[in-house]
DNA sequence: GCTATGTTCAAACGACCGTTTTAATTCTCG
DNA sequence: CGAGAATTAAAACGGTCGTTTGAACATAGC
């Protein structure tokens, strides 16, 4: 099981290459559902190059992970504090609502995520139990801006986990709302509309946490 | 491909068996991730009954598929439109947060059909596009019941569906709460104070749905 | 009890999986 | 340029997959 030791000019546009096909391939199938050998015959490279490259199927895609992660928080992890907080939640809605328009690698990462949320696989718990943790801080801090001063660290999270799901199940049904019987249109204008619904009721619901719900 | 032409005691206690394990390894895996093998082996019966009595893995799983819709919709089929309206949208939450704590045939069922919004299967898709139609009629119907009389019926399909991710988010992250860092306590009291949040907050969103989500 | 039919069983088939091996090719650098 | 390392290539390995086969077993009806 040899690995590189020198990264070369072409060795790394091979990487390049396997790593944009394997994001399609996790994302669509899943990790376990994903094959090597789709993922060379899209990345046109050799099945053995990611063994090579990457030690083995996990260690590829722990190698997707790291890549998505970094494109995922990129904007996010400067906390817009200075914003008025509806401002900055509406941004940070809209933000989660990209991938239901944006076919792009963003969409990917994010449907990568949520093969996870239902199956973790061992590489995830393994690499990701830190890393994810400043990216949900940012959406715990937004919550708490709107909850009120009493709120607990316990409650906080709760309204940010509150948040996250209300923008991801549009996202993850974005198909199915545009397929029959529903068929909504959704562009960009459709998207604009629900992230402004979806901000107003989530400011609305954490200004309004009842104390109860940690009884 | 021989398929059973009378069923007998013998055979339907085999069928039971099967569908049974057949619950808990596509609950646990997926469609593609559970094997037959695997199943069999916690039935307890040969591997070739399957092919025997349902014909193909795919016959199977819409068994599995018929059972569980049958299981989830039981108490839901019949519309509470006689009890107040916070009154029913407090049951239909609690409804659908039940799995968080019941460990039992009805969780796992759930989960078969969050992996099918994940990644539909051509099964799915082919048998439960017209049978699910009733069961989200219910929760477009509670939902309605909040909204202001000049929504449309896609802002009421867009209710329906946030009511459903409120809950959905906390059934699929039920794990992830109870583990650190967060070490939720997640028991009946809990959930209890869980619906009860859910509740009011849906019930303020809905009623102030803005005008512009279909812009 | 015998026959016919329903059901179970062990074994095998071909296909695909992730990984390894071995050899050829390409690149790097003195 | 040429030696040595880095990389690609093709083929094969062992394993698991869903499905099929053909014989053994259990059951029902006359």
């Amino acid at each position: 099981m040899p690995r590189p030791a020198k990264v070369t000019r072409v060795s790394k546009a091979t990487r390049d290459k396997i790593i944009k096909a394997a994001s399609h391939a996790f994302a669509r199938d899943g990790y376990e559902g994903a094959s090597i050998r789709a993922i060379v015959a899209e990345a046109g490279v050799n099945q053995a190059a990611i063994n090579y490259h990457f030690g083995s199927k996990e260690g590829l895609y722990r190698a997707v992970l790291q890549t998505a992660l970094r494109a995922l928080m990129k904007d996010d992890e400067v906390p817009q504090n200075n914003l008025p907080r509806e401002t900055a939640l509406r941004r940070f809605v809209r933000r989660q609502l990209r991938p239901m328009t944006a076919r792009d690698e963003l969409s990917e990462y994010v449907r990568i995520f949520n093969w996870e949320t239902l199956k973790p696989s061992p590489v995830f718990r393994k690499f990701m139990a830190r890393e994810v943790a400043p990216f949900f801080a940012v959406a715990t801090e937004l919550a708490r801006r709107f909850l009120p001063s009493r709120a607990t660290d316990q409650q906080a999270v709760v309204g940010a986990l509150w948040l996250f799901g209300q923008c991801s199940i549009f996202v993850r049904n974005a198909d199915q709302l545009a397929n029959p019987p529903l068929r909504l249109k959704i562009d960009e204008r459709f998207v604009d509309g629900l992230a402004d619904t979806i901000a107003t009721w989530a400011a609305d619901g954490l200004a309004r946490l009842p104390t109860r719900t940690r009884s």
